[in-house]
DNA sequence: TTCTAAGTTTAGCCTCGGCTAAATATACCC
DNA sequence: GGGTATATTTAGCCGAGGCTAAACTTAGAA
């Protein structure tokens, strides 16, 4: 079994490369909190274990095996932020702090039986996508809300999970998946997004209005398409 | 946070003194799959953290710090087990290897979820009490199958829930938890202990009639006492 | 085209938790 | 009470996965 550094490193790369296209020693270091040497060496390893590509000085690439493990410890983390917020009551804030660590330790057995009870669901709690079992996935490609023009509107469709804090602010103004939402301005020089939420404005730094992820719709719409 | 080695050794610490009395770098060795060598060294290591007494070439004990620490992931374990069991449909002899790596990574929120989803259990699949949050813990001692006299009347209290094989056959025997048993006869030699369980009879090798710990009854008592 | 700043890798070190082989202490037998 | 088997500890080693400081690439500015 691979140890729970590889399957971290081999998570990230999976999303660093997916949210910024390339990935460098120096993303890999910030988001794992870890050094740049330290992801040298790592990467070394994983490229000797034919899991990486690694072009020095330049980028490193996912292996088709690589691929596999990230797609598999992703499931793994996903179906469990599922799991603790439906059958376990925790809140959306909560759940990823907590799956960080049990995604390396729970059995295959724990995994089907996370997803049978969750009827075998192919979206997380933040809207994020699950791996299926043989490594699919479907992505789909939002913008963010901080770049909406002004008279947008748009329903809620995913949001970055690894802040608690603000998941927590997010959720106070009922800005949950599949909310609908207005864009009544836009404040210049990188000011607030004004948006409309139910009967209420609420003024996002951008900040948090860029971790939001949503999906334009018509302006008199009915109800958001549930992604479910 | 004290890493997942310290507390297996703190744990099992706490349960070969329990069974043996007596908690020797042997039987750590043993218990643990690790050399001596090892023990010894991690023993030191436990000692300077004052989490056990060590006196060289005799004996080791915990100290209430490190007694705190074992029931601490003994409650870990039996939680998970009997969530295992009774929440997520596991069999009884598949729930110790999961709650073995389980025990480690859990937060408290975790542990009180499960406890108040299990409506605040004293025992788990095994019959082993689950230690309460401010470490407390209720033994009874019970007796061996193996060491009945031919004619007892018992019920099953408690089993060995190391020996996923040996649990499995015990089930299948209807040895099961507060199952009612009579020993039949023994046979000489260090044979087989021939028990009637329901309308059948099993002839159990000495090696598992002594993973099954008994509460002796009279012999036409009604209704076992459930241990719930 | 050359210089320099930023990014990356290398070198050397550390802790943790294992290991084997050798030394040493204890206990038991005669 | 001495000799020996067994248990335990010590000594020295290893791999995993971190770290800092120094060396080296690369790319952009002058
Ligand atoms: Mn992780
Ligand atoms: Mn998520
Ligand atoms: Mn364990
Ligand atoms: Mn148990």
């Amino acid at each position: 079994m691979l140890s729970a550094a590889i399957q971290d490193y081999l998570k990230v790369i999976y999303k660093v490369h997916r949210e910024a296209g390339k990935v460098t020693t120096s993303a890999l270091a910030e988001r794992l909190s870890v050094s740049s040497a330290s992801v040298t060496n790592m990467i070394k390893k994983l490229a000797e274990m034919r899991l990486v590509k690694h072009t020095p000085y330049k980028q490193v690439v996912l292996t088709p095996a690589g691929e596999k493990i990230a797609l598999e410890i992703l499931r793994h983390h996903r179906l469990l932020e599922l799991y603790l917020a439906e059958v376990m009551g925790y809140s959306w804030d909560q759940v990823h702090d907590e799956a960080e660590k049990l995604e390396h330790v729970i059995s295959e057995e724990f995994e089907e039986r996370m997803s049978a009870a969750l009827g075998h669901p192919s979206v997380d709690p933040h809207g994020h996508p699950i791996p299926s079992t043989d490594g699919k996935i479907t992505t789909t490609d939002h913008g963010r809300l901080s770049d909406l023009p002004s008279g947008s509107h748009a329903v809620v469709r995913r949001v970055d999970d690894r802040d608690a804090d603000c998941l927590r602010y997010l959720e106070q103004r009922g800005l949950v998946l599949n909310a609908r939402v207005e864009v009544i301005r836009r404040e210049p020089f990188n000011g607030p997004v004004v948006v409309k939420v139910g009967s209420d404005e609420h003024h996002l730094g951008l900040e948090v209005a860029r971790r939001v992820f949503v999906e334009k719709t018509a302006p008199g719409a009915g109800e958001p398409v549930s992604a479910s």
